[in-house]
DNA sequence: AATGGACCTCT
DNA sequence: GAGGTCCAT
């Protein structure tokens, strides 16, 4: 199948590091410079040039899959209709910080993913790694996903359901795999979900508000409030909220004085970061977060 | 409301 | 000890 193109400048979204900088993960470099993986139960391969995006699926959407095209697909993933150059703009001139460490790290964009995958994968992510994670995640696929077809070699999966999730298996069948105190977190937050809600509950949750939508997160077993934090700014639209690691909390001591009496990262601590770079950064604050406090980058 | 220890597995 | 959460003080 050839490559098809939508127009996008590198500058708006660098590929490389959007897909495996710890928002999701399940994309892997197939090919120097080429990415393969999974969203709405297609394989993509995926590509860039400086002006283009590239891409095409190992099949043609299912009919079931709707009335989306795949353009729609992939320009909804990236958000492309955010002006992610107009936003470095407003970042750098609010923040010297900002402009002097983060601000040439051009592309780095907040994916809109599926909220069941964003959930589960984070609940994963407590004391963890990135490459660990994405072990764990692969595993997790090809154990409670369905097939979606073999693409150069390598086999592909869906993204379990929750109702796959709360089977009274599960727990024994990802310690097996791995997941160690984090089996029984999915087990009972699937069946929390299941019993109390419904599979289309965590979609709905982008109707409410960030704090509503935050505690009810909550509620779930292995969510505290980083992990909720993740899920409101990467699948439910809460574009301006920070999730507030040991990282970040390390970095914000820097900046608010008071905050270093505190041992630990108490609820009032985690607010008062959380505020603190709301404010500096503005509507879009979980995006300029996702710029500069990605690992390698952030360096003051 | 804040603190300390435990939790799986891997580095 | 770790990009966190839970449970007991």
């Amino acid at each position: 199948m050839a490559w098809r193109k939508i127009a996008c400048s590198k500058t708006e979204l660098d590929l490389g590091v959007t897909l495996i900088c710890g928002q999701s993960f399940r994309w892997k470099e197939t090919a120097p410079g080429e990415w393969t993986g999974v969203l709405k139960n297609l394989v993509w391969n995926l590509k860039q040039s400086d002006d283009l995006l590239f891409y095409k699926t190992l099949e043609e959407s299912p009919a079931a899959s709707s009335d989306l095209t795949q353009e729609d697909i992939l320009k909804d993933y990236f958000q492309l209709h955010v002006n992610l150059s107009k936003l470095y703009e407003q970042w750098s001139s609010d923040d010297p910080n900002f402009k002097s460490k983060a601000s040439s790290f051009r592309g780095v964009r907040i994916l809109r993913q599926d909220p069941v995958e964003n959930l589960f994968s984070f609940i994963c992510s407590s004391n963890n790694n990135i490459s660990r994670i994405s072990g764990m995640v692969e595993r997790m696929c090809e154990e409670f996903g369905t097939s979606l077809g073999e693409y150069e070699g390598l086999h592909h999966y869906s993204f379990p359901s929750i109702e796959s999730l709360a089977k009274g298996s599960v727990e024994q069948k990802l310690r097996k795999l791995g997941f160690g105190y984090r089996a029984k977190y999915i087990n009972q937050s699937a069946r929390f979900i299941m019993e109390n809600h419904s599979e289309h509950w965590l979609h709905n949750l982008r109707k409410l508000p960030y704090n509503e939508a935050k505690s009810e997160l909550m509620k779930l077993c292995g969510v505290g409030a980083k992990v909720a934090d993740c899920v409101c700014l990467m699948s439910l639209d809460k574009n301006d909220v920070v999730p507030v690691d040991t990282h970040v909390w390390q970095i914000a001591q820097k900046y608010l004085p008071s905050l270093r009496s505190s041992k630990t990262i108490t609820p009032q601590v985690y607010n008062a970061v959380g505020n603190h770079f709301r404010e500096l950064w503005g509507e879009y604050a979980g995006w300029a977060h996702s710029v500069s406090l990605h690992r390698i980058v952030y360096n003051f």
